[in-house]
RNA sequence: GAGGGUGUAGCGAAGCUGGUUAUCGCGACGGCCUGUCACGCCGUAGAUCGCGGGUUCGAGUCCCGUCACUCUCGCCA
């Protein structure tokens, strides 16, 4: 076949100064906008690069003038022609490249596009199905150009500072062993042995375990993860971890490394300092102090308990859950220009606080001189400046109430309150606020399954003074675990890890894995225990998540390049699909359909 | 598995307590236009108002069901 021929560019779409003045060009790009006065033509044509003014002049031939009639939005075009200054009036100072225009001497489109469904940067964003539809359409907008760069510039960057600290980039497999514990697994199934399956990982948790084992010392991967749980705003199906491990380090070594990192790739990407040490707090703190273990610190406003106060209070309601050994907590809104603590308000904070389990929302407000009034007040008669005093609430604020028989849901309840209050109340400062969760419970126990599991998972260390203990009182241990957060989101997730497999078995047997099925699960990993593991740690920053927020979005699809939608379908290629009769043969499959719903 | 929101022309939107022929901007198509930069001007086509049922003299609008998308709870070591 014959090799087609274009003019390939000598420059790009955004790179054309006053310097270039005369200079013959080659531009390749795509028509992005198109003035037509009739015997002059402005287009301006667009790479990847940015955005260059191509004039069509009344001088043109006739066949310049006719291949410049024929073009439409979106048609990939080859422009050969000469660089000229703008006359001055003429400069647009809005583009780095207003200074100048290409006056074209031929156009050669070299393919053509079709009606588009949607129109490219024209300020009306369409809805993301569609987006996602016609995805490499959607790429083409300078939002997700820039996005995509931003992404690039952040891995790359961290591939450079781990590179730099001593750490191999290993890649470990991603069809591996299906273990039991965490997310449901993806299963690939295998042909040559029927029956059998391999998984995609979760993580790659176990294995760059072993790769400590064998003495990689530091390792990191980009590496794709899989979980099949319903998706979110800030997860799917498949993401992407900077997943790492490091041989010989204690909790504050990771942590260390971590700030250094992310002060490094937060300056070099972004220019934007961050503070050399993160805020650090415990888990039982974050929940007290902000209700939940990702707390948004861009704003100020804490949780208070008020169990004595409610107490004291005359309110039955509350008396009754405190003395029955439940919680009441309560924070203080700041008075707001943007917005009225109507009733109307208050209901809707009391439906943001309803989906976390609280049953109702009360309320007070503060007037002059420590007055309530309205709501829950008449039963703080004469309580009024102690209760001011401790949520630090002044004329004009209003104290919310969330009392609840379980810790867990009055925290989380008053959280979605006070996350609700700094959106609404314009609270959120710019900024990007990291701080770590450390000393996470090792255990949680499941009630449906009657038995304890980890909170984490299985392989991470108990904090040393819990090791003679842990049969005993499994819910009060606490482990090496540490979470960073950034503005509200989880970002990452570490913990120093078991290196001793009577320790590991320990576990387990807490997790309702007998040395058995422990052995035929895990095996391999204890097996590699036996032969001299070093002590290690290590921590996995999803780098989805943390580059949404770094772009301002508060959806992961917006950083990266083929999304699935929320039910887990990608609109583009239409996938999962059905697959023919002979790869479900091959696969010794036999498809056991739902039955339809009556 | 559950709850909220959205669905009106190719795209983005308006459409009030139900009432003539369902608007507007962009795009498409045809024409005009020599300095635009979201070019401008004139004209044309394009919508079973997501789908099905109901209430009503009359439904884009109200009710029920259903589908799709989206946010959230559960779930996500």
């Amino acid at each position: 076949m014959a090799e087609e021929v274009f003019s390939q560019r000598t420059t790009t779409c955004g790179s054309l100064t006053k310097a270039d003045n005369e200079a013959k060009v080659i531009l390749n790009g795509w028509v992005h906008r198109d003035r037509n006065h009739g015997a002059l033509h402005f287009i301006n044509l667009r790479d990847r690069y940015g955005i260059t003014q191509v004039v069509v002049d009344d001088d043109a031939s006739e066949e310049l003038q006719a291949v410049a009639n024929e073009l439409h939005l979106e048609y990939c075009i080859a422009v050969t022609g000469t660089v000229r200054l703008r006359p001055d009036s003429m400069i647009n100072p809005e583009m780095v490249t207003g200074e100048v225009e290409v006056k074209a001497d031929k156009i050669e489109i070299l393919s053509k596009c079709a009606p588009l469904p949607f129109q490219i940067d024209d300020g009306n964003e369409p809805r993301e199905d569609l987006r996602l539809k016609y995805r490499f359409l959607d790429l083409r907008t300078q939002g997700m150009q820039k996005r995509m760069k931003l992404r690039h510039d952040f891995v790359f960057a961290c591939r450079k500072f781990l590179s730099a600290r001593d750490f191999y980039e290993i890649e470990t497999p991603t069809m591996i062993k299906s273990t039991p514990e965490g997310a449901r697994d993806f299963l690939v199934p295998s042909r040559i042995y029927p029956g059998k399956f391999y998984a995609l990982p979760q993580s790659p948790q176990l294995l760059k375990q072993i790769l400590m084992v064998g003495g990689m010392d530091k390792y990191f991967q980009i590496a794709r993860c899989y979980r099949d749980e319903d998706a979110r705003g800030d997860r799917q199906l498949e993401f992407t971890q900077l997943d790492l491990e490091m041989s010989f380090v204690k909790r504050d070594d990771v942590l260390s490394l971590m700030e250094e990192l992310f002060g490094s790739v937060f300056k070099e990407v972004m220019d934007y300092d961050l503070p050399l040490h993160f805020r650090r707090l415990s888990y039982m703190d974050a929940l007290n102090t902000y209700g939940c273990d990702k707390p948004d610190l861009r704003f100020d406003v804490e949780l208070h308990d008020v169990n004595d106060l409610a107490q004291k209070s005359s309110f039955a309601t509350f008396k009754d859950i405190v003395s029955q050994g439940g919680y009441v907590k309560a924070l203080c809104a700041p008075k707001s220009d943007s917005v009225e603590f109507s009733r109307k308000y208050i209901t809707a904070l009391e439906d943001a606080a309803k989906i976390y389990g609280a049953k109702g929302l009360a309320w007070i407000k503060v007037g002059e001189n420590n007055t309530f009034t309205g709501g829950v007040s008449k039963f703080f008669v004469g309580l009024e400046d102690e209760l001011a005093s401790e949520v630090g609430a002044k004329e004009g604020d209003m104290i919310l109430f969330v009392a609840h028989e379980n810790w867990k849901k009055c925290c989380a309840s008053l959280s979605a309150v006070r996350t609700k209050l700094g959106k609404d109340l314009n609270l959120i400062k710019k900024s990007f606020e990291f701080c770590w969760i450390i000393d996470f419970p090792l255990f949680e126990y499941n009630e449906e399954a009657g038995h304890w599991e980890a909170a984490h998972h299985m392989f991470s260390m108990p904090q040393v003074e819990y090791l003679d203990t842990l049969e005993q009182d499994p819910g009060s241990v606490k482990g090496d675990l540490y979470d960073l957060v950034l503005n509200g989101y989880e970002v990452a997730s570490g913990s120093i890890r078991i290196h001793d497999v009577e320790l590991q078995k320990r576990i387990f047997r807490i997790c309702n894995f007998d040395d058995k099925e422990a052995e035929e699960r895990f095996g391999f990993l204890l097996n590699a225990f036996r032969y001299g593991p070093p002590p290690h740690g290590g921590i996995a920053p999803g780098i989805d998540r943390l580059v949404m927020i770094m772009a301002e979005q508060t959806s992961i699809h917006e950083v990266i390049a083929f999304p699935k939608n929320t039910a887990a379908i990608s609109p583009m290629d239409d996938s999962p699909s059905l697959v023919d009769q002979q790869q479900l043969d091959d696969l010794h499959l036999i498809i056991n359909y739902p039955k339809p719903k009556e």
